[in-house]
DNA sequence: CATGTTTATATGACAGTGCATATAATTCTC
DNA sequence: GAGAATTATATGCACTGTCATATAAACATG
């Protein structure tokens, strides 16, 4: 699978080309970003699968850890979750008991959620095991490169933003 | 800055977790390129939408556009889409009109899988919209900084390769 | 303060996915 | 070349996620 025939970049625009010689993806960025989040995603759901999680759930954990008793609305963008399945997800949690859900006293639209103990145990097993993804990711990385690929992440997702 | 536009929600009042120590995702990598790719991805939903298509399958079309008649195991690991999932998505692109499948002659096991011109004109047509993506995302380098780009990225997902 | 608007969450309907396994074709081994 | 093992794809089932919309509370405005 690591076996693609490479392209020559900038030997011709984007003129309509037949398909054996359009190396469409691999010269392509966002394609290239997307892989390497699904290799992520992989080796992610592979280590929370042990544990009977998925990654909504540990992105649900991530994000309360972090600081609890905010609302759905503001857990959103922290978890990359949409609301429709994060309401859904952080009941079947509650009813797990890894998350508790009140209403905010002085806003009664408005769901403020805690971690129970159970759940923030489980956050913090799996977290060790979690954490240590980013040594595999960053292998023969020196530090000078590691804080240019940050920087270089950080701005390519602060392009995005509207 | 991830998270710049969003409101911490006055974390000295109702914190029994020191949250501000605790720092977790926004240095952490994996957490990183997953926003991005998340950033990314919703990007893309968007302007599949209009044509009515979702991720699974513009991957299988762009796969498919580099070269046709290949098995449905070599479409899975190009397009990042589970053998489940992606024979269930071909068949129903198939009812559409949108690609063939044919067993393979000499391995009946096989099905080798042809874009139709419908599927064609719709990869073509999208891929126009889709490839603008990377300007944005790209907004800002200098060549040299997207070869830069290119190669971090290039050499993170080769280290996850076992 | 009745009513329209906005904000926050929940839910019905249903499409899509993943896991485990079934089916079917090929290859291997003796 | 019969039976076991392997390979490629399909499928039953449960679950998750999405879209559109419902509910419900707070807010705004005359």
């Amino acid at each position: 699978m690591a076996t693609r025939k490479k392209k020559r970049p900038a030997s011709s625009e984007n003129a309509p080309l037949k398909s054996a010689d359009l190396p469409l993806f691999d010269d392509f960025l966002p394609h290239l970003i997307a892989r390497l989040a699904y290799q992520l995603n992989g080796d992610l759901v592979e280590k929370l699968r042990r544990e009977g999680i998925n990654v909504t759930r540990w992105r649900i954990l991530a994000v309360l850890s972090m600081g609890d008793g905010i609302s759905i609305k503001e857990i959103i963008d922290r978890a990359m979750v949409q609301q429709s399945a994060l309401s859904r997800a952080l009941m079947r949690m509650e009813k797990e008991n890894l998350v508790r859900r009140v209403p905010r006293p002085d806003d009664a639209r408005c769901v403020e959620v805690y971690l129970t103990h159970k759940g923030r145990a489980l956050f913090n097993s799996l977290n060790v095991v979690v954490r240590r993804r980013e040594q595999r990711l960053l292998a023969g990385f020196s530090s000078a490169q590691i804080a240019t690929a940050f920087n270089l992440i950080r701005r390519l997702s602060r392009n995005l933003i509207h």
